[in-house]
DNA sequence: CAGGATCCCCTCTGATACTG
DNA sequence: CAGTATCAGAGGGGATCCTG
């Protein structure tokens, strides 16, 4: 049983609170739909994300090894990013709660209904 | 392939937004360890969360029928919390990614550092 | 095309105090 | 014990503009 109150220390928390933010785990999933992804492919992918936020995302899960940034020094500017073994080793775990999601929803959206009654 | 830019109807989108804020899967994953949990023990157990941000996290999962919350009329009042058969469900696969966590805490902290440096 | 740099808002979060 | 109410602050996040 981890110390999960032991914040530096504990990896789930440590780890959680990287996956814990707006975009992280939907960036991984994106990715793990193409072997690779150019920077405004991912944009349109998710829609709704600003310019910054997924940089920044992209940032931190290059920091953390889950994905890889190659740049091709070309004109127009043509940047891949995919996922590294960890990441992929990561997406599964994160599509099977997407799967639980799917199966689930309908049920979800009906107990909100039902409590805010 | 779901239609992630579709944001109201996205399953997956809908439900990895609720999973996605400071404590959430934390606490689930505390729910999980025990049978039923008072929210003293919740509390302990965690160690940095506040009592408001529990409170807002446990009444969120309670309203998407994830927890049960059941209140005994007794002085000093006494409240129980329990996952149900959908937060059972759910616990195994967020607990899938904790261990991923345990295995990868040590490379991914070294890629971070690497990576600042 | 892929962002970097700024500005700014407002939501999330925490601290504190109080109560049945 | 298990919260609620209120206030205040930080920073997450978005919009816009700019550039190699």
């Amino acid at each position: 049983m981890s110390d999960f109150s032991n914040i530096e220390a504990c990896p789930v928390r440590n780890v959680l609170d990287r996956l814990s933010d707006k975009w992280t785990m939907l960036v991984i999933l994106v990715l793990g739909e193409s072997k690779e992804m150019r920077f405004n492919e991912i944009h349109k992918r998710i829609g709704d994300i600003s310019e910054k936020m997924l940089t920044v995302s992209l940032r931190k899960l290059e920091a953390d090894g889950l994905i890889s940034r190659e740049v091709y020094p070309v004109i127009p500017p043509k940047v891949e990013y995919k996922l590294t073994a960890l990441g992929q080793e990561l997406l599964p775990l994160i599509d099977t709660i997407t799967q639980w999601a799917d199966r689930h929803m309908q049920q979800i959206l009906q107990n909100r209904q039902q409590y805010n009654a």
